[in-house]
DNA sequence: CTGTTAGCGCTTTCAT
DNA sequence: ATGAAAGCGCTAACAG
């Protein structure tokens, strides 16, 4: 069986291929019932419209939209946060009719699929350089969430105003020793804690402007030391419990645990149980977020719900609207639970 | 600044555009010099390779690999356990330099990127017979992953097996009365109980193997009664807790709850708690899938582990490698911790 | 309303 | 080792 394609089929109908071609893009330019006769023959011959690729070449579009992850596929996945992220994406661009490209943002992959794209969600702070840009230089639409580049709209949250509203919430519900369980402070692949001269960076990172909200907020009471700051290299549960565990079997034992994800903060109270202490008596722990886990877990946490559902959706739409200029700041809210 | 295309490239080098092309394509075709040269002339002008939409329609090829997913996009990407398999195919994929193309498998939906793969993971039972059927006749290698459809290779694993497995134990462990909880058993999208007529059903899905699993381990005590069956309609805690809310409060109440997916086992913990009941002293509950989650609920939950991850990864290898032929049913793990 | 035709940017014989 | 040219399947401008 030969391949069908338009223009088989054109001579099969005994029409011109641009008839055909009209009757799959552009209803108007011929009358309905010859649309529909060649719709129904083409269904016949199994020919499922015009090749996506040939069009694509031929008009420059390809009704896919890229997200451009800042990490690795199989990672953004299976981040909680990022994962809802793409959820909101994908419930507007499913509305739409449009396609969801994940591109892997791992350094030093070129990936020919980058080229096909009609507009990018860059999402977190890009990691390769040559990928960033490239995709800036094909002129294609461009919106940046949780990141900011010059040049490009952004969909973002406060991090800083949030951090320091629920550290200073914790903090005036009861004194104590704080410890903050960081999330990729600084370029290290290992648990540690911060030295004093790593207290302060003018990176932009959204872990660094929580941490600026977190000190902040303590020093209120008492500055906040460098070696009560955990630097967690990735977003895991294995990581939280390492630093955890650091944090939790110090003399004195810190009565406050202002965690950077919430997903780190789930990861502190599977410590705290594996010794013993009863939360929010012996421990108090904070997280930042609002995962759906975190409502359910025991106790439930408190934290700061960010919506990254919506912040899909709102930076979706922008990006289809044509509305890339823009520099989305979106709201949050503490949720008090029972961790806190 | 005119388009750099391969061809103006060629001019400006004073080479033909058969020589870039094999710069790029086939370095055993020219100098190692002369390829240098090209390629660095290239990085100069911002030339990042030859457009991957005009050498897709050339070549046929696209270096993507799409999922077709069985149900929405923002459903599947939320799933725990649809969330891993897409992790582990994310993982061989990235090291083949392949690139990922989700596909809704929504009914109705005609995505113009279905004909751009260069293959297809076919996860669960497609939902959308039109689209399927388009990409049968693409002639393009497809692999079935939790779910069998003629003609075409599967990853499986054996759902009926471990269900029983995991009943037995349970009822071994200590008689009582039965609840399941059982996830898109009937065509519903409401929690309600099973009734006697669609206890048994012949259709092939996971969801039914599953239960017959249950049905034939609970006989060896007692006949399973379809009133004791809910029918979960999607994958999520909200319905979990009406069905678990449902099941935990008749009289006598049942004192093993049978739940075919974690999820719906963590929110049937949740309602336990709120009901004041100790598990698994007044109730012992038992999941299936084995995400992460339900390793550090509490109480830790026995469930049936299925690496979902592996399942990916070795669906996407066996798609790569042309493997495509083979029926391959992995194994899972009996975890046994405190729920029951 | 319909048909003809020129490319979109590339790869790949085939000839040199 | 290199170049000329055909054509992948389609769309859109233009002519009729």
């Amino acid at each position: 069986m030969p391949k069908v394609t338009l223009k088989a089929l054109a001579k099969h109908l005994g029409v011109s291929v641009a008839t055909v071609s009209n009757a799959f893009n552009r209803p108007d330019q011929l009358s309905a019932e010859l649309r529909k006769h060649i719709l129904q023959e083409s269904e016949k011959l199994g020919f499922s419209g015009p090749n996506a690729t040939a069009r694509s070449l031929r008009t420059g579009r390809s009704d896919m939209i890229a997200i451009l992850l800042s990490d690795t596929l199989e990672y953004s996945v299976s981040d909680p946060v990022a994962n809802q992220l793409i959820k909101g994406i994908a419930e507007v661009l499913q509305d739409a009719g449009k396609d969801m490209l994940l591109l892997s943002g791992a350094k030093a992959v070129h990936s020919t699929a980058e080229a096909l794209p009609d507009g990018f969600i860059i999402y977190g702070s890009p990691k390769n350089p040559e990928q960033l840009e490239r995709v800036k230089q094909s002129g294609k639409p461009l919106l940046c969430v949780d990141c900011n580049l010059r040049g490009i709209g952004s969909v973002n949250i406060d991090n800083y105003q949030y951090a320091y509203d629920i550290a200073e919430y914790a903090l005036q519900k009861q004194p104590g020793k704080v410890a903050v369980l960081g999330l990729r402070l600084i370029d290290s692949d290992r648990v540690c804690r911060l030295q004093q001269h790593e207290l302060y960076d003018a990176n932009e990172a959204i872990s660094r402007r929580r941490l600026e909200g977190y000190l902040a907020a303590a020093k209120q009471q008492r500055e906040l030391n460098a070696e009560q700051i955990w630097h967690i290299p990735v977003n895991n549960h294995h990581y939280a419990q390492i630093a955890a565990r650091e944090a939790l079997t110090q003399h004195p034992r810190p009565t406050l645990l202002l965690c950077m994800s919430d997903r780190i903060a789930l990861g502190a109270i599977s410590v705290a149980r594996q010794l013993g202490l009863n939360i929010p008596q012996d421990l108090r722990i904070v997280g930042f977020d609002g995962i759906e886990e975190a409502e359910r877990s025991y106790p439930a946490l408190t934290t700061v719900a960010q919506h990254s559902d919506e912040k899909g959706r709102i930076a979706a739409r922008m990006l289809l609207a044509g509305d890339t200029a823009e520099n989305v700041l979106l709201p949050c809210e503490l949720r008090l639970r029972d961790s806190c």
